[in-house]
DNA sequence: TATACGAATGATAATCGTTCTTATTTGCAA
DNA sequence: TTGCAAATAAGAACGATTATCATTCGTATA
């Protein structure tokens, strides 16, 4: 449990909801969280944060490098640790079950298409909606 | 003009509204258009439309397939003519200009790399967010 | 260890984009 | 023309997010 150290190096005070706030990123089987989602877990596990704050911590942590926001289809943010490396979603439109990838030609092909049209990129997103084929998707929505 | 068609072909009663948000994207330089700025383009033209009406006919043109919705960063829904061909969009960081592109390959990679994490492609977005190097761009966001 | 002060919090109001409700108007077929 | 379902305009309602503000907390310092 090292997270102090990582709020401290990002110049945050070391607070009980950014600690939680943290655990749960880190120590969770989910990777992606809307904020709605962190302030229900956290009524759930009994911590007494308020809606305002989790918007709050998870902008900071967004700006402080901590965390990676997505705009996903469907209007509300979807937050994940920052693993520094960079990739894109796939994201099943039964469950919402969000899964990851990164293709090297995919990437390579976007900076050539920019650098053609006359532009630097800054940031992308790809997004693929998609149906799982496997049984494995509880197709719960 | 024959927008009426379009209409009748769609199921949607030509009403001055529709004629107007329809003649809107069909005759106008800039492609991409928000539900506020068509509303506030049609207030200037001096059509008295409602706002609710805008958002009504947006949803109607996209289910009738006459109108591609995009979710770009920012939060708004922002619509284009449907011309039958699908391609992304590179939007200048400056500016908020829109580009349009399509890559064979980067089309082809997607499919691979969905099939091979065991998922259908339904739909998909890329956006590719960019600082423009030429002088064209009027910075002036 | 006590303290002081700025930072952080929680409650709630406000905002933004969008959808819903409802009373009124309109397109169009008979 | 007339009748009626469909469409509209205005504004209320909504969900996600941000701003406000009085209170509480973390921590550097004495």
């Amino acid at each position: 449990m090292h997270q102090p150290e990582h709020l401290k190096s990002a110049g945050l005070k070391s607070t009980l909801p950014r600690l939680k706030v943290l655990d749960l990123f880190e120590n969770s089987k989910e990777r992606h969280w809307s904020a709605e989602d962190v302030y229900k877990q956290l009524l759930n596990s009994g911590e007494d944060v308020g809606l305002a704050t989790v918007y709050r911590v998870l902008t900071q942590f967004e700006q402080a490098g901590l965390l990676v926001r997505h705009h996903f289809e469907g209007g509300k943010s979807v937050f994940e640790l920052n693993k520094g490396e960079h990739h894109d979603h796939i994201v099943c439109l039964q469950c919402g079950h969000v899964e990851e990838f990164y293709d090297t030609a995919i990437e390579a092909r976007q900076e050539k298409v920019a650098t053609e049209l006359g532009f630097a990129i800054r940031d992308h997103s790809l997004h693929i909606y998609a149906d799982c084929t496997k049984k494995k998707c509880p197709h719960k929505r």
